[in-house]
DNA sequence: CTATTAATAGATAGGCAAGTCTATTGAAAT
DNA sequence: ATTTCAATAGACTTGCCTATCTATTAATAG
């Protein structure tokens, strides 16, 4: 639910960085792999998080890509943002042009408060989180198969 | 933000009935210009609301929509359920199909918090409460400018 | 009865996010 | 140098949700 299929694989794809916390290059081809998202696909999204900051590429050889960021330090909204996501965007339920605090929609107060929840959640969990929570996660058998 | 388009008319379609707390039917044709919601798709939304059992239709000369539920024990959670959303069925951040409690994926434990969030709100948000705090607000000076 | 209003059903079309493909650039290894 | 690996860029295609259209059914008014 929530959110489309580029935010999706981009809270994957830096969660797969964070998880392997490797600090040799990932190529996408096996970041694709592991999280499951189409490699092309991967790669526009993984730009974003250059140009963000939250990631460096190498090119060439041996390149790929690295975490630039402590986890400590990186939320899910900045995951989010870099994705393109803009909560202050996101239109009323009601379509009105003019929706805000002062002129609000019929909705506006009770989906405010849906936001605000879905903010403190963005805002307040780091990947430090996310990477101490799935370490005591045990992978399924065939976490994803190999295609061929 | 969230949900996909058929669920906010959804929200917006029972909304506008319970604003306007008329034992008339209100046509559909009446009904989509005060939500803004092309009147066909509006008219395919609502029979699902009529199948859920919220609302009454009326065919034929004088019919539309009448609410047939007591706003107070309508919450936000139904009217998405009855338009097709199940926040059970929404898969996973990663697309593990194994995924659950048993076997998470590694944003799982984070994922559900959100989801958790989600589903307060949904089931804690009755219509009658819209209703009051949108008798609060005052429409804008074109709420819907007719279509020619 | 007939005309008119309105919901319903199903088929069809549109639009945009998602995904793919091809070519190019860049870096390392041999 | 040349080959090979890998990110980047951008054009192109696909698929699905959204929306529209047309015909049908149903009910009320006169």
């Amino acid at each position: 639910m929530f959110l489309n299929q580029t935010s999706h694989y981009a809270l994957r794809a830096i969660t797969g960085l964070v998880t392997t916390g490797n600090s040799e290059p990932v190529s996408a081809k096996d970041l694709a792999r592991q999280v499951d998202v189409p490699v092309h696909y991967l790669s526009k999204i993984m730009r974003k998080m250059v140009e963000a900051g939250y990631v460096i590429s190498k090119k060439g050889h041996g390149g790929g890509f690295v975490l630039d960021v402590d986890p400590e330090k990186l939320q899910i909204i900045d995951v989010l943002t870099a994705a393109g996501f803009d909560i202050d965007k996101q239109p009323c339920v009601f379509g009105w042009e003019t929706c805000s605090n002062d002129k609000p929609c019929p909705l506006h107060p009770v989906w405010k408060r849906l936001k605000q929840c879905f903010n403190d959640w963005a805002c307040h969990t780091s990947f430090e989180e996310i990477r101490l929570e799935s370490a005591k996660i045990e992978p399924p058998s065939v976490p994803f198969p190999e295609k061929q």
